[in-house]
DNA sequence: ATGGCTTTAAAATAAAGA
């Protein structure tokens, strides 16, 4: 069973991109983030067309989140984060696909540190903590996947010194991201490649792809449940290099059935 | 170099991304 993750940045620039893929790569299960379109705009039918049946939840301009499964509907389990009822903005999405427990996340940049939108990464961090304990206490096969926005170690990226003012890298966010595993959930591509150097992200700016200056943001963590199902994971990086890539690629994770 | 590209929203620029 695989199970996938991508950043498209925009569903509706990506979409011949992002079918293509789609129909190369056939994931059983597809997270979707950016897809910066409101809940009408969201192209359902092309994706029926594939075989795939979705849940999103959108958001004008920015963020957005979807869940496609291939042949089945995902059973929406929770969409939205609890702790801050004033928050709109479209980051989670929780769903119930084949007998695991799936999770669609757009963690916020931060950027710039410090300021607001890092408070709000920092509590985001936090809320979305109090949900995988939650979800840990099920004691069900489950995985919580997306667009973290966060670099984990410094083997993660192409340059430490380049970014250590970047939001990715603060020490605040490696910490919240070290209590979930801490809190049990394993990082599926971190533990498969302690040796990092794997990028699921390259700027589009400054050539960044050409020099292969990227870093590894795109996370599956997996809960103990899932963890001993999991046999391989990789990232389809030719699709960052196509026409109309998005800057992240595809990272996918695939596992033993139960 | 708070920039460099890219998308969205909306009608020329501005916000957001990471």
């Amino acid at each position: 069973m695989k199970i996938a993750t991508f950043n498209i940045n925009g569903i509706k620039a990506r979409l011949p991109r992002l079918i293509e893929w789609l129909d190369e790569a056939r994931p059983a299960v597809a997270c979707l983030q950016e897809i910066k379109t409101q809940d009408e705009g969201f192209p359902a039918k092309d994706f029926e067309a594939l075989g795939y049946q979705a849940i999103w939840h959108g958001q004008k301009g920015f963020n957005g989140v979807a869940i496609l499964a291939d042949g089945s509907l995902p059973v929406e389990v929770r969409r939205g984060l609890a702790g801050e009822p004033e928050d709109e903005h479209s980051r989670y999405l929780e769903a119930e696909v084949g007998g695991v427990r799936v999770a669609c996340i757009y963690l916020p940049n931060g950027n710039p540190v410090p300021g607001l939108k890092f408070d709000y990464k920092l509590r985001w961090l936090n809320r979305l903590r109090t949900r995988m304990r939650e979800i840990a206490a099920e004691e069900v096969p489950a995985i919580v996947l997306g667009d973290y926005n966060v670099i984990p170690r410094d083997n993660d990226v192409w340059s430490p010194a380049a970014m250590a003012a970047d939001a990715l890298m603060q020490p605040e966010s490696r910490d919240a991201y070290a209590r979930l595993l801490a809190d049990g959930w394993t990082d599926a591509l971190g533990t498969l490649h302690p040796e990092g150097g794997i990028w699921t992200y390259w700027d589009y700016q400054t050539g960044a792809l050409q020099r292969d200056h990227g870093f590894r943001i795109d996370h599956a963590l997996l809960s103990p449940e899932l963890a001993d199902r999991l046999v391989g994971a990789g990232v389809d990086k030719d699709h960052r290099a196509r026409e109309k890539a998005s800057d992240h690629a595809p990272v996918w994770f695939e596992f033993r059935e139960a």
